[in-house]
DNA sequence: AATCGAACCTGAATCGATTCACTTCAGATT
DNA sequence: AATCTGAAGTGAATCGATTCAGGTTCGATT
């Protein structure tokens, strides 16, 4: 009851096991009849490629690998989704890992993936990685940063300008007449958080009205974490509220909601505007409709993909930075005070 | 350039293969002087182990294959990353494949992680692919199967008893005073759906007063159908409202709530109830906090792995059904007609 | 009839880690 | 001194798919 190997087909289809190899890889080259015989005998006996023979041979496998930074968050869950979508078309499959803002865990997919030979590597980084990352290249093995510039252009990148998001979101949040902004978001070695907060001070500076930018600091970009930070900003003094809080992504954003609508003192949008960042599924579902800098998720998991495809084909490639732009969703979280605005 | 092979470790640290390979997986058969120098030499080297050589040779790996129904869904997300946790404290990594419901990506996912000879395979089915899961046992890797019980016994499984689970949701509407409700699901391929509906059922007939189950039939269970549903059950003349909605699960709950708020005629809860299931993260921040039935999903995908694991350890074992109870969790979206609820 | 070339096929060599029958050798036992 | 023992180490064989230099066949061309 062992597996069939290439031979048990080549001997019961009574060719040799190169004929099967060209049945299997070069269809063209093989005859009519000793094509129709491999693959009954195929069927036969139920035979399947061992796919560690053939990579151990040609040196490199139809897997590429994408480590992402959090999982549960389904902002990159639209983004693996993309990435499958195209991978899939390519008849390649997405070997994926989840880092969790570890360090440890994020080596150990990296390693992980060298083991096996990915043919690339899709990474939201956490850590600076590229030493690990270099490693790989020389290796043959690619690397595309996946929502996250690469700042010295060592890589390739597709991400989204997060600062320019961090600017839009706070000039609408001015623009809707909110002066004293908490910005909530952590931790500061994740490169978008800092992103955001640095385009939201630009934001600041810009305006012709003093604009107050206060940091309200987060252990994690969860909604737990979220609900915290807004228990936080509701125990203070009612004067020292914040009139508007950006959120440096939807999740903690939805945290936030929850926690103001339960404690009731503070009405969002009416006391205090509320703005995400990521514009996920669930946003327009929330309690109060959540505004939100939308980042095209799909898109840009396909687009690493197609890059990593290219450089996989041509390692000479320069690599390349692909930037989107995201976009201002507004919803009624960030109505003018007083208004109901829209839903 | 080329990578180094454990024969080249072996020259550079003037010992033999066996003895390197010794090193690396019999650390006790060999002399502490040996194992310095392989050590650096692996070092010097960096050498990294050729998981396909090892595969090729042992005939297994150390990854498990997980089919996922959803990716999308949040729960699904829980699940997997119940299941990651488990694995990686086994060494082990997680394949992942999403099948979007659809026949042709499950089979595709099947194929790939039967030629990668995974260790073992997690799979939420969406067709019926005991005979292509009976073929996997048969060449040596086991299958649990994730979120639906396994009728025949020809698996373990680890699962929620959505029979009761329907039962449950039903049960409190008619507590909280409905009569006219409707089942919002499908499609009807889907084993969970069907089982939810028929729990529906139940509760109906054994309530002592009489009580409507009308089925809303969906394509699947995302949002985006939930509010299609919404917004067909709205155009229907008044006096043909239901007077609550079961919903397959919450994604499609969001959508129902999302169509029934901005439409606006029917309110939620005081006209009518809703109430979802899996009780994902977002359930609780919705618009009208959301009624669900809790599944226990980082504890399913841990359990399903652990399982699979000791299933690979010994092929003998008699499979075996897990069946966790779901869990009524009451927000505001069942609040009885009338009232305003707990939030 | 001889020659040629295209189409098709063959089978040994290869990839790198593991395994295991075999060797080596220092020290213990007789 | 001869023999034995066990720890440590060796290296050829193995896993299965792919590749490619070389073979065979056969109809077309001269």
């Amino acid at each position: 009851m062992a597996a069939a190997s290439i031979r048990d087909v080549a001997q019961h289809a009574g060719v040799s096991v190169g004929t099967v190899s060209n049945v299997l890889n070069r269809p063209g080259e093989v005859s009519a009849e000793s094509m129709q015989r491999v693959h009954r005998a195929i069927e036969d006996l139920g035979y399947v490629r061992n796919d560690a023979a053939r990579k151990l041979r040609a040196g490199t496998s139809s897997t590429v690998g994408f480590v992402v930074l959090d999982g549960q968050n389904p902002f990159f869950g639209d983004v693996v989704r993309g990435a499958e979508d195209e991978a899939s078309s390519h008849g390649i499959a997405v070997l994926y890992g989840n880092t969790d803002e570890d360090v440890a865990r994020e080596r150990l997919y990296l390693d992980l993936f060298e083991e096996q030979q990915v043919r690339g590597v899709l990474i939201s980084p956490y850590s600076d990685i590229n030493p690990r990352l270099e490693r790989l290249r020389s290796r043959g093995i690619p690397a595309v940063l996946v929502d996250r510039f690469s700042g010295d252009g060592r890589f390739s990148s597709v991400s989204v300008d997060s600062v320019v998001g961090g600017r839009m979101a706070v000039e609408h949040l001015i623009e809707t007449g909110r002066r004293r902004i908490a910005f909530a978001g952590g931790p500061f070695e994740i490169r978008q958080v800092t992103d955001r907060l640095a385009g939201a001070r630009v934001a600041a500076e810009n305006s012709t009205e003093p604009v107050d930018i206060e940091v309200v600091a987060t252990a994690a970009l969860t909604v737990a974490e979220g609900a915290a930070a807004g228990a936080r900003i509701i125990s203070r003094p009612r004067r020292e509220w914040p009139d508007a809080i950006f959120a440096a992504n939807d999740l903690l954003a939805l945290g936030l909601l929850q926690a103001l609508i339960v404690d009731g003192r503070m009405l969002v949008p009416e006391d205090i505007a509320l703005i995400g960042f990521d514009d996920i599924a669930f946003a327009s579902a929330a309690a109060v409709p959540l505004s939100s800098m939308r980042q095209p998720s799909g898109m840009i998991g396909r687009t690493a993909l197609r890059i990593l495809l290219e450089e996989t084909s041509d390692p000479s490639l320069i690599p390349r930075q692909t930037v989107f732009l995201p976009q201002l969703v507004v919803r009624r979280s960030t109505a003018a005070k007083g208004t109901s605005g829209e839903t």
